[in-house]
DNA sequence: TTGTAAGCGTTATCAC
DNA sequence: GTGATAACGCTTACAA
């Protein structure tokens, strides 16, 4: 690999100039300006990032912590491809690394990058607390912003959404089409966002009135098969329902297949809404409702708080969002005749 | 943040002693490797990646070049996932890279990770050509990997898929079951992919000596809205066809959906196969048949490779792998009655 | 407008 | 066993 010293050399000018070439700061006459280009030609130069980034204490790199555990392949592949898309129109690069399964190597992953230098960390917990969180934003100079977490503390280094909020609507949405009897499948329960998704559930049948009958609370892991087992579980308890709500749509998926091996028509006997909104959803017959999680708004937003962070931009107030709920033809409005 | 320098002074001893601990190599008295480890704790101590990588000119990172326009979210994140656990078991990080939209872009993702000096480089291809990959192996002196294409050149620097067998395969397997009239719809035809998955196609019809109908061949996009679009197209040129063949599982979703709208049931009309095997299609009602990618498989051997060419172990001979036809209930034997 | 030289924080080759 | 010191390839005052 040729380096600038030896452009300088070929174009008969010293590193200083071909540096300033480069980088286009000072002034360098249009004379030798041809030269050292014609050199960079001649020579195949290409800069050393790792002596640029040493000399400059920058990378132009951010850094995402995220767990390869996260099951829904549409969401992780959204998020990912959303984060380098955006990085990449502010002149920036993305670099992933994997959290992996234990809040401590999401630390370490957070350490990684941290010790590469990149101007920002971006995080996707899974499995650190909010308030492990509020700690590593203390610990590091950089730009630190979490996603899909309420920070205790750092309230302005985060962007999460209203998953309880979210989960309350597509409730109430069931019970104003006439449904009572509602049941639920849980996602993994050591997640934040699962446990928020239950909460929504439960205060909205409350704030209707409606008792909440744990029996139609069934545990799933937010796999098809776990929605399945849901379903089976539901249907060995006898507890009748007529609308079925699961904490994604991958479950939900399992679930209505289940549901009509059972020989339960969905919409016809049970209507059903998922959330995150999977892209081959509405295909599903029938149309699979959902509650879309607003996931690449997200993480575009916490570029754009990074990159304000780091060039001093405009700091948005927005820390939230809200997800939209899309109602296909698998939820029928009442009144409700509930299945047995 | 600390430097060695100041570890060293703290501790009482050079640069030079800190680096020979921390490194573990070189002789360094048990006494002095315990000051410098306190020193180093008090000082909260984090070696500088970028100094060390260059001054070791490596790096103990490997990019990947992928366009975040995969439309398969389950594929990508397979992909993704699998080579961000794989490198991270070999005590190396992923820096994911987007190809963007055009070859000119794939090449420049290239670059940028050729000047962060990586240790080597894997591309997962969407507009290169073969021969433009081929003369960037011979141009990059650190290890190249391709996944996904047959290189002309350099043979032991990619990892493919028989995506042609594959299909022929799955065309022969419902030619067996007595189908002979089989509808086909393609990929995006400007990925290789594509156009072998339907060159495997039409090569098992004519080894069975069932000629091939253009009109039951309909182009599609990969989503699932162009399977649905491409059923539509197929049943309004009144062309008969007991059994469909999609290019992919998505698109293989959006036209069992067609099909149903349309009064056809699936399997008992039409047998349906997809490609990919994402995990909700065995959840769909009826169950989809797929041809499984051999992705993990892929993105791991070419991990293997590129750590054999680093660390000079053993380089495999296999280079190219074969999906598996996974048959559920949506293929039923024949002789069939070819639906008008 | 250009060159000199001092960093940036490591590693690695020597002596001692 | 340990300490100077020269790389690694670039940026950036400060001079000229």
């Amino acid at each position: 690999m040729s380096t600038m010293q030896e452009v300088a050399a070929k174009a008969g000018v010293s590193k200083a100039t071909v540096s300033r070439v480069l980088s286009g700061k000072g002034y360098v006459s249009q004379e030798t300006k041809d030269q050292v280009f014609k050199a960079i030609e001649e020579a195949g130069y290409r800069p050393n990032l790792l002596a640029r980034n040493l000399a400059t204490s920058k990378s132009m790199c951010i850094g995402l912590v995220v767990t390869n555990t996260l099951y829904n392949g549409h969401y992780f592949s959204e998020l990912i491809s959303q984060a380098a898309k955006k990085l990449d129109a502010n002149g920036r690069q993305l670099i992933l690394v994997d959290g992996k399964h234990s809040a401590e190597e999401e630390q370490d992953a957070i350490q990684f990058l941290h010790d590469l230098r990149c101007d920002g960390i971006i995080i996707y917990p899974r499995f650190l607390s909010v308030d492990e969180m509020d700690l590593l934003i203390d610990k590091y100079k950089k730009p630190v912003m979490v996603v899909n977490r309420k920070l205790r503390k750092h309230q302005s280094h985060c962007i999460y959404c209203d998953h309880k909020g979210s989960s309350f609507n597509a409730t109430q949405a069931l019970i104003e089409r006439g449904h009572r009897d509602i049941a639920f499948i849980t996602g993994s329960m050591d997640s934040p966002t699962a446990i928020e998704r239950l909460s929504g559930y439960r205060d909205a049948l409350t704030a209707s009135g409606i008792p909440v009958k744990e029996s139609l609370i069934v545990p799933g892991k937010w796999s098809p098969a776990s929605g399945a087992a849901a379903v089976e579980t539901l249907l060995a308890s006898g507890q009748p329902f007529s609308a079925l709500l699961a904490s994604n749509d991958e479950m939900a998926i399992g679930a209505m297949k289940q549901l009509n091996t059972a020989g339960i028509g969905v919409p016809a006997q049970v209507s059903v809404i998922g959330f995150d909104n999977i892209p081959t959803a509405p295909f599903l017959i029938p149309a699979l409702s959902s509650v879309k999680d607003p996931v690449s708004d997200m993480i575009s937003e916490v570029i754009n708080q990074i990159i304000a962070m780091l060039d001093g931009g405009y700091l948005s107030e927005q820390n939230h969002f809200s997800s939209d709920l899309i109602l296909r033809d698998s939820v029928i409005d009442g009144p409700y005749k509930t299945r047995q």
